[in-house]
DNA sequence: TAGTGGTCTAGACCACTTC
DNA sequence: AAGTGGTCTAGACCACTAA
């Protein structure tokens, strides 16, 4: 049996998916739809809660419920981690970013933070240390304007980063060139990384955190960075509002009875 | 403020994530909540429903509404692509997986339909071909036992698999060694590949498809696939389950200022 | 048949925005 | 003050499951 809220939901996203209702349109006023027969403001309500969950419009008290704008992703190929982006100064990065994402560079906002802790399960495998190691970590959340997009925390192991600029506590984006540059500069020179990512629902706290329009999936991005000898130099763990982003990734089609040595 | 099901609901996925409630735990019955003073009972009820969008749980009429069990995510790596799985018979597949995996080979349920359409923009750009030109669209569905996991659909040029098997629309999984197989005996050997991925609130109909439990986003990933002179062999777009899988890439490091050509 | 969650109503009241 | 969506209630009734 098809609910009564469950009907009207699906043929109000029709309409919107059908462009009847564009970007930015106002959908008909509760009161309207409940004035209209099409159940009461209870029933009405959840068919909203559950096109606003869908990702199709928001509602706000006073403003009423609006379609909701379809935002391009942002591509996010392995190009962003080029080494003349962090190697050659800010001067370079500048230039690369701005031709790299083909737009007027905004320098974005990001707050930082650094601090000692105990490695959880999961940064203690990532970094390849026991459980409850202290590692330092550094966690950013950051802006496109005043909304936020996503964090990102780096773990790193004491040994290689206690001294540098990354443990100094200041303010701002870790110094010139961002914290590659800075386990340059201490002689660990980054050569190879894996990325893990799955998508899930986020809790209520990141909900707050990245201020997510309700039903709004976040992406885990697991970042393991490699010294060219083998050894973790740094493991993060990222969380992206689903709908701002994309992965991209290219690669050859692995043969093991050719090369006989899997991928990489 | 805080509205009284969100103090409910979080007090209460607090005590699932504590343990408190374990999995496959049933949660107190919302007319005992009522009789306990936690609201009416469409305030109790919409408490489960957040708990049931945030994956904590799962409701049904009859059952309950108990935790439900974390299932442990599929890891995709570029070497399920491993030209030995498809290249050297069925027998190497066989062996090949059940090594990759590292776990019993289970042969997956899958559905099929070939078909001719008309390629929609998206399709089009990845064939690079011209906006409704015909394309041969071969549709997966794949399951684990009953349980839907992802859909896979496959676009290819009517010049590149006309006559092939692929095109026959005899039942099964298209054949000794799959699509790759077919395209490598016609002449065509993939070389490389591009994965995107986005994740994404499903629609009402991918819902029923894929039999989502109630919040649960997917994961929308499209391939491109080369031969090693460039050309798009094949074009497909895949709709994941999110809480059944995770994608890991390896990669090197780029240097545009030292190879000077960017990735690839 | 008894017990579970799901839907729906009619109405009161609250929180936020705009005028 | 007027208008928007959001919360909450009390109760009726429905759909599905298990005994």
């Amino acid at each position: 049996m098809v609910a009564k809220w469950r009907e009207l939901a699906d043929r109000l996203a029709e309409q919107i998916r059908s462009g009847e209702y564009a970007p930015g349109a106002q959908l008909p006023q509760i009161r309207d739809l409940v004035e209209a027969g099409e159940g009461s403001k209870s029933t009405v309500h959840q068919a909203y809660k559950a096109l606003e969950a869908e990702g199709l419009v928001t509602s706000s008290r006073g403003h009423g419920t609006v379609v909701r704008p379809r935002t391009p992703l942002k591509r996010l190929g392995i190009a962003r981690y080029d080494k003349a982006k962090w190697r050659d100064g800010d001067e370079v990065a500048f230039i690369a970013d701005r031709v790299a994402s083909g737009r007027e560079y905004k320098r974005n906002e990001q707050t930082q933070t650094v601090s000692r802790v105990e490695a959880s399960d999961v940064v203690a495998e990532g970094l390849r240390i026991p459980v409850g190691s202290e590692v330092y970590a550094r966690a950013r959340l950051v802006k496109e304007g005043t909304q936020p997009t996503h964090t990102l925390t780096s773990y790193y192991r004491p040994e290689h980063v206690e001294g540098t600029r990354i443990v100094d506590p200041t303010p701002g984006p870790a110094g010139r060139g961002g914290g590659y540059r800075v386990l340059y500069d201490a002689g660990y020179e980054i050569d190879h990384m894996r990325e893990a990512l799955f998508a899930r629902v986020p809790t209520a706290d990141e909900v707050k955190l990245l201020q997510l329009p309700s039903g709004e999936p976040v992406v885990e991005l697991h970042r393991t960075t490699y010294t060219a000898d083998g050894t973790v130099i740094e493991y993060a763990i990222g969380l992206h509002a689903a709908s701002r982003f994309a992965w991209e990734y290219d690669f050859k089609v692995p043969d093991s009875a050719q090369d006989g040595k899997g991928q990489k």
